[in-house]
DNA sequence: CTTGCTCCTGTAGTGACTACAGGTTGTAGC
DNA sequence: GCTACAACCTGTAGTCACTACAGGAGCAAG
């Protein structure tokens, strides 16, 4: 597989791709005789995890540190558990956050949809509200 | 009141306050003799709301149409409740995603504690995600 | 009058891309 | 075999939303 057919089987553009590499958080891949990168299968698996992992917010360097969790299933036990503990309360924090987001998104709709256009408080929301 | 004051009363970095000066989202202040930028209790409303703004996800520009509405107040709430819900859709997905990734990094927490070498499925908790 | 703080402008660095320039390789049609 | 063109290569520069720093000026206290 070439980085095109990656490109298009992860829906992940080529430029993208290469920099991930530099990044390393995908892996140096193999080349062909005229140079041109090869992938396979675990590429398209592992740019969707980065994919949605980026989505999520996480950036490049708890990837990769994700991604080490994954790859060394014979780590050490409490090793394994701390990292994925700290990744944890990363996500919890982030959860609890974006909770609060979408009350105030939802009640700034809401009380948008309710007024006549004078009565509209959705920029006061932002100004007013509990954060 | 000086760029400073302006900073520690909004909680914004002075190198942030310039730069929304920049960016259209603060209008250029008038200046004292000596140069120096004067603000006023607009000034701190103005960029609170813009913090607060940026903390819910808004860009920039985002918050330069919402800044547009607000100055003619005559305009429909439709445009600023549009962009809220755009900001709420999205909140919502990213929900939806750490959530499955809180199940499965806990599952790894948990399989760890029970002296059990996890079997890490970290990356298919995101990719068989049902978005 | 020197020290030290705040301010000024302008430029450069950051992270995570994205785009483009300029060159090479592979393939399809003639 | 020749030509066209897509896909690849490297390397650099641009984007967004900051953040940091260099180099200089103003001002107030000791």
């Amino acid at each position: 597989m070439q980085i095109g057919d990656l490109s298009r089987n992860a829906g992940v553009n080529v430029e993208t791709i290469r920099y991930y590499e530099r990044a390393g958080v995908l892996p140096v891949p193999a080349r062909q005789g005229n140079g041109r990168r090869i992938y396979g299968e675990a590429d398209v698996r592992r740019l969707g995890f980065i994919r949605h992992a980026r989505d999520l917010g996480f950036d490049l360097q708890s990837i990769r540190t994700l991604l080490a969790l994954q790859e060394q299933p014979e780590a050490s036990c409490t090793d394994a558990s701390r990292i994925a503990q700290a990744q944890l309360d990363e996500v919890e924090r982030r959860l609890s956050k974006l909770q609060s987001l979408r009350a105030e998104l939802s009640r700034m709709v809401d009380e948008c949809q309710k007024g006549v256009v004078a009565e509209c408080r959705v920029i006061e929301a932002l100004n007013t509200s509990p954060f």
